[in-house]
DNA sequence: TTCTTTTTACGAACACAATCGTATTTTGCT
DNA sequence: AGCAAAATACGATTGTGTTCGTAAAAAGAA
């Protein structure tokens, strides 16, 4: 009964749930470290996001020790999906192969990633 | 000179840049009866809305006449490309074919939608 | 002309995201 | 025990998106 109901991750949480997907769990201070290699911002600032992301269900915490560890509550695939389909409806009149024709167009696929997309569409046609 | 700084529209804007992509141009009153056919808000949340729009260069403004003319001032496609390039960093680490994969794969395409990707993928690979 | 309708302009209110300063608590070191 | 460092909690501030009420201006109808 969590995940079910469309939560949409800020831009913020967004970059703070990259770093729990990659390392499965992590703390205030280690997403913190990894957060201010790319922009600027105070530790507090980093703490209080995850404590909303919490309240929010967003992520799940272990504070039985004294530093509060953080975990995921919510699969990046599935919010890759979610974005992904709203962005489909909201920019392109709900058509999947439009975003995919724009996604391949913008940008010269390499022969390894053009192998991939040929076997999907394979096992599509049968 | 216009375009070339990166603006992002916020929702609410999407949706009306929407009618004007269709469109080519409308009214305030033409923009507001479409969107009242999907969501609910008063007429005057819709043209403060055109208004903040025009000042940040969205959209042009025909005045010359007692009800203004709107058209849009950034390209769909653009747009498109630009939000797609921002989710791509954002959530798929970078890779433009994770983000074509996930789309395929969350929902089962058309023949007609396999085979535009495929000849666009015929194309890529000559 | 006078009244009603339509349109634009302006500003206020509300919600929420993001940031940080400060206080409190806990841990560990001397 | 006493002190310093690290962590959490709390509240305030700022910025921005969204909504709407009201006023002013313009157009049209009686």
């Amino acid at each position: 009964m969590n995940s079910s109901k469309f939560l949409k991750p800020t831009d913020s949480e967004l970059e703070i749930l990259q770093v729990l997907w990659d390392r499965g769990e992590a703390t205030v201070r280690e997403v913190h470290e990894e957060l201010t290699q790319t922009k600027d911002c105070g530790y507090t600032t980093t703490l209080k996001l995850m404590q909303i992301m919490f309240d929010k269900g967003l992520v799940l915490r272990d504070d039985s020790s004294r530093t509060h560890i953080y975990r995921p509550n919510i699969s990046k695939e599935k919010t890759q999906k979610q974005l992904l389909d709203k962005m489909v409806n909201s920019l392109f009149s709900g058509s999947h192969s439009q975003l995919v024709m724009q996604a391949l167009g913008s940008h010269t696929p390499t022969r390894k990633e053009l192998d991939e997309i040929q076997q999907l569409l394979d096992q599509y046609k049968k």
